[in-house]
DNA sequence: CAGTATAACTTGTATATACATGTCAGTAAA
DNA sequence: TTTACTGACATGTATATACAAGTTATACTG
């Protein structure tokens, strides 16, 4: 037993996404939750601020916290996910074909944008993935070598994160995404099912280490009709 | 002199995108950061903690914190800004059109987006923007009259979230986003210089009061060639 | 010299206390 | 009846203390 905080929030968020707290309603006051947690009122602070940050809940000074309606998880795009864990909610009908996995020395593009040194070498991961039979997204990764000893088609088909933090124990924190719109590449149109259609969506990724080194550029490309992202976004009053 | 943690944290954010404090560096320990504010720890950790989230830094433990590249704010559609703010930062050759401004009985399909009461009725307001003497978005918003009794044209030009948080003293507080791409429709065509492409990229976004009132919801219909949203996401670790 | 142990310093977690501020219902006064 | 006040309760802010855990440089030991 180890972060009280961490559990009650994942305790509460539960509740909620179970419908045991429904939208609408107020949660427990503080008080009512340190009793039911044996917790200080400044942990429970924690877990519960923690609900607000992610979209679960909206603290209101004298009157309570309420609870919004989570319809956010409906495609986590949004938070820093994994296509593995994202496809595991959205049924089974979905495949990862590996269509490229080389160890290369990088161009000047793919150096600028891994802030790679010259000389070291850097992992190139295309993979396709299909979902009810159709080839929607075309993924190419970039991923240091310096960090990530070994890779085998074996770990790119199931997931690289899931590698990363399971056997190599290194934690994925933190990413910062760009999305834009282009016009189809050939190498577009020969991995995805593009018929038509005349853009991509493309969600360029940085994702960093706990450490805050970048360890990965990945260009996420969708075919528009099937692409959909979600965020939640609070104001910040400056 | 009112939020200790707020002031110091926007100080420090300042002296980060100022580069006073550079990417890479390290900031001074919480330790020194007390002295230098003549505040306790818990409130140092709590503005650390909001640069923390907004991107600003990434804490090590056991290291300190280290400063990020802040070119998240290039373009920040991601948090939850106006228009009028964040044209500010992209030069001053924009201007908006307000096409429409009426006061309606909203359909279903809006009824159902803002949750409104049968009967109650809607502010509907069309609004073109148009950058370097392009017309490039379209924005679409409904607003509840329930909240807002007055609406002119003139705050249409300017800023409708200005007069709401400045005028009516309401507070702005979050969003749920989404992001995705459509065919151009007819309104479309009609009010921005879509010439010949055939997506526009359409953000919903519903916006809430500090108290989780639902008070607007808006569409905005953007040239794919000019759209980009810029993001910063946390993994957090289930 | 190499390796290890330690001490100093860093951030992370948990608790307690005090007071400020916002909400709301019930009571007392006009 | 209406208004104003007050008290109970909710969350917000600021502080202090204690210990846990990760990092790093130094000093010690073989």
């Amino acid at each position: 037993m180890q972060n009280k905080y961490l559990v009650i929030y994942r305790q509460i968020a539960e509740k909620i996404q179970d419908g045991e707290f429904p939208p609408g309603e107020k949660l427990p006051s503080e008080h009512e939750l340190m009793e039911a947690f044996h917790a200080s009122r400044e942990t429970i602070r924690k877990a519960l601020n923690q609900l607000a940050q992610n979209g679960f809940i909206q603290k209101v000074q004298g009157k309570g916290s309420i609870v919004l309606d989570a319809a956010k998880f409906d495609f986590p795009v949004s938070g820093l996910v994994s296509f593995k864990e994202l496809a595991s909610s959205l049924g089974n009908r979905h495949v990862t074909y590996v269509e490229k996995l080389e160890l290369i020395e990088p161009d000047k593009n793919v150096q600028k944008q891994l802030q790679a040194l010259p000389g070291s070498k850097v992992w190139k991961v295309y993979r396709v993935r299909e979902i009810d039979g159709e080839k929607i997204i075309f993924d190419k990764d970039y991923l240091k070598q310096m960090y990530i000893d070994n890779l085998t088609e074996k770990i790119c088909a199931s997931s690289i994160y899931e590698y990363i933090e399971n056997e190599l124990q290194m934690k994925i924190s933190f990413a910062k995404k760009e999305i834009i719109v282009e016009e189809p590449t050939e190498e577009d149109r020969e991995y995805m099912d593009l018929d038509g259609y005349s853009n991509v969506v493309v969600v360029k990724n940085y994702v960093y280490f706990d450490d805050a080194s970048l360890f990965q550029y990945t260009e996420s490309r969708h075919r528009p009709d099937k692409f959909k992202f979600v965020d939640f976004a609070r104001r910040t009053h400056t």
